[in-house]
DNA sequence: TATGCGATATTCT
DNA sequence: GAATATCGCATAG
């Protein structure tokens, strides 16, 4: 399957998805957060099977001030420190769900913040929860991300390598040009480029500067 | 299209 | 009590 980065026109028939292994995965923070545009994010539950193209990331490496790891573990960070490809899901501005991949080895607290998907299967379960039906919209933006696949607590520590509610899956076609920039909504270690996104790609958030 | 602001929950100081 | 890896609405241009 062939497509081009700014076309939003829905994919007609869902393209077989084949799960991500472990060992596929970099273990380097940077590196996943690269290596996550154009794979696939997976959502099955009662009401189906939603899944979108991971289309905009950002990577909170070991070390990184603005990683919610950086002043140690505490009980709510437990999953960041999972081996990698693993859910660490939490809650924030009253109000949104993140969702985020966790990186390096196991007992270091680092991951990936998924930030914006393209809707494949699934678009009206997520326009369900979401309670609107722009397309562009849909998942534009993590919090929209994480409404938009049913992401909340109970998905926190998942593993995205096995068979379950949330995993990864292969891309089923070739992404474009890979762009990066600083990092969106945070204030420590603002100049640091660790965002990743495809460019010209409709469906990554920011203001347009960071979308080409 | 761009910018500003309030809402709201949880965690850590 | 402060801060927050955001969103959606309001208002202005």
């Amino acid at each position: 399957m062939k497509r081009r980065p700014d076309d939003p026109t829905p994919v007609d028939a869902a393209p077989p998805l084949r799960r991500l292994r472990r060992a596929e995965l970099p273990v380097a923070t940077i590196s996943l957060a690269r290596y996550l545009i154009g794979k696939i994010l997976v959502r099955e539950d009662s009401s189906g099977r939603a899944s979108g193209r991971i289309v905009e990331t950002e990577a909170y490496p070991p070390g990184d001030a603005s990683g919610h790891a950086f002043r140690g573990p505490t009980p709510r960070l437990r999953s960041l420190y999972l081996e990698r490809g693993h859910a660490y899901v939490y809650f924030t501005y009253g109000s949104s769900y993140m969702c985020n991949v966790t990186s390096e080895a196991a007992g270091v607290g680092a991951g990936v913040l998924l930030r914006a998907l393209e809707p494949l299967e699934g678009i009206p379960s997520m326009i369900r929860r979401r309670g609107m039906s722009r397309r562009l919209d849909l998942a534009r933006g993590p919090g929209r991300l994480a409404a938009a696949m049913g992401i909340d607590r109970r998905c926190d520590g998942v593993d995205l390598c096995a068979a379950g509610e949330l995993w990864l899956a292969a891309a089923p076609w070739p992404r474009g040009a890979i762009g990066r920039s600083v990092r969106i909504g945070i204030t420590r270690e603002v100049d640091r480029p660790l965002r990743f996104y495809e460019r010209g790609n409709l469906f990554v958030s920011g203001p347009r500067p960071l979308r080409t």
